[in-house]
RNA sequence: GGGUCUGUGGUCUAGGGGUUUAUGACGUCGCCCUUACAAGGCGAAGAUCGAGGGUUCAAUUCCCUCCGGACCCA
């Protein structure tokens, strides 16, 4: 008997990383292996990788799904397709600027923009690097030469340019409009990016009177606004106030520059149960205060500025931050006796996701990308959209509902793709650049080559060389973009828009967009707001939306909650010896886990084998060990068994035993499945049926009757294990890379990450299959039969038959389990 | 307050009107070092499918209400 090619007696941490290492240290070659070749001939599947924010440690969630992105980007490789699996890193926004500021403690507009744009640029890079490295570490096989940043020059031409198309088209405009506004951050956002949280706020009943001198009570926790007061309602069917419809309530504190004064009207937004059932409509409070002035047709005054503090309006309180006015106008009133009740009650807020601001709702002049005039036809593009989970649409629909304004894009941040513009000194033109060009207005002239345009009509007036002296000064836009401007390009970009027309054009509509369900409102659903508007057609052929990573309790994890696990805690589990130990904050008390062993590969099929796609997860490290280490293990042994026994050259052409038949045909139905979930991008049903395979009736049963041949030197046994071990490795592969790379290059000396053809099975003979079950039950029979005899396994029995619907495997049977 | 999704042995999961005495895995218990694997193998126990109603000849599966969880919105 020869000793196995596979010395290791087991799968190891150590091993896992040495082979990782292998696999990324040679750059040609892993090129070679990974890179995107859209001239290969063969049918090209982009992946619209979500391009990862670098913020320090990469969450141990969003590893996991990346490596499921992994796993989909491999299978189709092993479907034949040309896969391009782009590297992408997202980096511009708001997040590195307040990085930057916290470390250096120093707010953002007190440096120079460029000083202050080279700090952003260093400090992401540190990030950036230690990304690849945990990107390498889980087995990403992402086309890393063509890294795309979307901070980069070639990413922001990109942004810009489409800015420009869209503006041309008439689908991006200028607007005074309510804006929603951060004052402490000093810019406008996104209704996407406003969250809600609980706080405690005091509500006023504050004592109003009429022209006639009638007396109401309107409640409100913000009674600074009062001077902003355009409007006072009631519901058309509150019988209680229908006399006051018509008159005139008098503004309870002073102002200066308006009138004193304004009307009760009725308006179905009010609430009559809540409060006294009346209710002071201001510009602009909130998002309903906007709606009302809207179908009201009211004059919206300016009650806060740009830096959040009170304006002339407010006369008393003008110059005042919100907070201080809020006091002072309560101050004023209880003095005046005007307040009848004040009470402490917790209310949802709205505050800007990342600084956590109270928002405000400011009018301001910004740039907008048209929405609601293109909801129906997006909705057409979606429906040919398929999804997986087909379900997890209805999160984008739901949102869809939700749209009643355009989308405003202009920040008034730094570390952002600029606005490409430049206004001429009576405002009336603008300058724009050359598509392909990434301008920086805010501090140089516009390139030579760009163009005039009206700033109204959209009307190319002519080239700017030639129109140069005639525009006066010019001026430099200094807003930039909201970040999902950018992000939203993406599929565009890794699918060649612009860079490379002759790929985009077979590339297009890109084949894969995966990710998260908590950004569907905002990166799914600008993507294909953009592709709809600037081609449309729908931005993808498939939408792969995940769960969310949660600890081990079922609750999200977060710093807050002191429940998060570091990916790479996880990784590294195990190597060097060194086993894992976390504290994660439980509900009741800190737990400590603990783990050996884990690494990439046992994370990858952790994660393939435990979650549908959609499902949210929960990631506890002591049992992605205890529950799927074990397969490996299984899996490795079996692959190091095979390897004693040399692969015969060519397939024997003598009759196969029955049992080889057997398991062959087992196999082909196993290859089967797995190929058509793979086609599905089913990563789950994939995962089951392979491990089902492998880790129970291949070695379970059919290892055992064939065990005798093998030791014999019987070709047909030897045929048959490795036939199916190589074949089994490559559709492995997708879920564990270096686990099969290992073990294929070992055997057989070719890597089962290269095989680009889905291995092609004999064909699943029914009536044998038939049989696997009976086969099972039999031996197991066999199996309680001795151990209730108190025999070993291997020792002769008397008196079991086999029975007649197994009278094939009667002579394998009986040597198998020494009948006699 | 509203919407969407979700609730299956201790844990995680499959299934989805009758073929189900509900799948598999981990854990538990018992037995076994059997010429790949004790980081193994074999076997056993363990679930009135969240609760309550309804539709139906038949419900874990469909509908409603409630309870719990997640996400989103106002």
């Amino acid at each position: 008997m020869s000793t196995p090619r596979l010395p290791e007696k087991r799968w190891s941490i150590d091993l896992e990383k040495k082979i990782q290492e292998e696999h990324y240290a040679d750059s040609e070659s892993y090129q070679q292996r990974y890179g995107f070749k859209p001239t290969s001939g063969k049918p090209l599947f982009v992946v619209d990788t979500p391009p990862p924010y670098p913020s320090g440690t990469w969450h141990i969630g969003a590893v996991a799904q990346y490596s499921m992105i992994d796993v989909i980007a491999r299978s189709q490789r092993l479907l034949g397709k040309e896969v391009y699996f782009p590297w992408g890193v997202d980096r511009n926004g708001i997040n590195i600027e307040f990085t930057v500021e916290k470390n250096t403690k120093r707010k953002m507009k007190t440096y120079d923009r460029e000083e202050f744009l080279n700090l952003c640029r260093e400090t992401i890079e540190t990030f950036t690097q230690a990304m690849r490295k945990t990107a390498a570490r889980v087995g990403l096989s992402c086309d890393f030469a063509a890294e795309y940043l979307t901070d980069a020059p070639d990413y922001r031409a990109v942004t810009q340019s489409i800015f420009i198309d869209l503006f041309k088209k008439g689908d991006i405009i200028e607007d005074l409009r309510p804006n929603i506004y951060d004052p402490v951050e000093g810019t406008t956002i996104a209704d996407a990016e406003v969250e809600r949280i609980s706080r405690n706020t005091k509500l006023v009943d504050v004592k109003w009177q009429t022209d006639t001198g009638e007396e109401l009570i309107i409640s409100t926790t913000r009674p600074e606004m009062i001077c902003a007061c355009g409007v006072v309602v009631v519901h058309p069917d509150d019988q209680r106030y229908q006399h006051l419809v018509g008159k005139r309530a008098i503004l309870p504190m002073p102002v200066s520059g308006r009138e004193s004064s304004v009307e009760i009207q009725t308006h179905p937004s009010v609430k009559s149960e809540f409060g006294s059932g009346i209710l002071m409509v201001c510009s602009f409070g909130d998002q309903n205060d906007v709606a009302v002035f809207r179908e009201l047709g009211l004059t919206p005054y300016q009650a806060i500025d740009l830096d959040g503090c009170m304006t002339e309006i407010s006369a008393d309180l003008s110059g005042m931050t919100v907070i201080e006015a809020r006091n002072k106008a309560t101050e004023i009133l209880e003095e005046s006796g005007k307040i009848s009740q004040i009470e402490e009650r917790s209310q949802e807020i709205p505050v800007s996701e990342r600084g956590k601001n109270p928002v405000e709702i400011i009018l301001l002049k910004e740039w907008y990308v048209r929405q609601t005039h293109i909801q129906d036809r997006m909705r057409e593009h979606i429906e040919e959209i398929q999804f997986h989970p087909p379900r997890n649409r209805q999160f984008l629909l739901d949102w869809m509902d939700n749209i009643s304004i355009d989308w405003p894009i202009s920040r008034r941040r730094w570390y952002h793709t600029e606005i490409p513009i430049w206004y001429s000194e009576d405002e009336e033109f603008i300058v724009v650049p050359p598509s392909g060009n990434y301008v920086q207005p805010w501090k140089e002239q516009p390139p030579i080559d760009s163009r005039v345009l009206n700033r109204d009509s959209r009307e190319d007036i002519g080239s700017f060389s030639e129109m140069k002296d005639s525009l006066g000064e010019i001026r430099g836009e200094e807003k930039v973009f909201d970040t999902w401007m950018d992000s939203s390009n993406s599929n565009l970009f890794v699918s060649g828009y612009l860079n490379h027309p002759e790929v985009f054009e077979k590339a297009f509509p890109t084949a894969l967009r995966p990710q998260g369900k908590e950004i569907v409102r905002t990166w799914l659903y600008y993507t294909l707001l953009k592709s709809t508007l600037l081609l449309d057609k729908p931005g993808f052929q498939h939408v792969w939306i995940d769960g969310l990573g949660m600890d081990p309790w079922g609750r999200k994890m977060s710093k807050s909650l002191g429940n998060g696990i570091d990916a790479d805690s996880v990784l590294e589990c195990g190597a060097g010896g060194r086993t894992g130990s976390w504290k994660v904050k439980g509900p009741s008390g800190s737990v400590s886990l603990k783990a050996n062993k884990i690494g990439s590969e046992c994370f990858r099929l952790w994660k393939a084998c435990e979650a549908q796609v959609g499902d949210d997860f929960h990631i506890n490290p002591e049992e992605i060990e205890a529950k799927y280490f074990g397969v490996l293990t299984k899996l490795f042994n079996v692959a190091r068994f095979a390897s004693q026994f040399d692969m015969p050259d060519v397939e024997p052409t003598t009759p196969f035993p029955v049992e080889d038949r057997w398991i062959r045909s087992e196999f082909s139905a196993t290859m089967e499945t797995v190929e058509s979930s793979w086609n599905d991008l089913d990563i789950y049903s994939a995962t089951q049926a392979l491990k089902t395979f492998g880790t129970g009736i291949l070695p379970s049963h059919w290892l055992e009757m064939a065990k005798t041949r093998l030791y014999d030197g019987d070709m047909h046994a030897a045929w048959t294990i490795h036939s199916i071990l190589k074949d089994f490795l490559a559709t492995f592969s997708p879920i564990c890379p270096f686990f099969c790379h290992h073990i294929s290059m070992t055997l057989y000396g070719e890597s089962s990450v290269d095989v680009d053809q889905f291995p092609t099975q004999g064909p699943v003979d029914k009536q044998l299959n038939q049989l696997t079950s009976e086969v099972e039950t039999f031996n197991s029979e066999v199996w309680k039969t001795k151990k209730e005899q108190g025999l070993s396994l291997n020792a002769e029995i008397e008196g079991v038959m086999v029975p007649d619907s197994l009278n094939e495997f009667k002579g394998t049977l009986t040597r198998m389990h020494k009948l006699l």
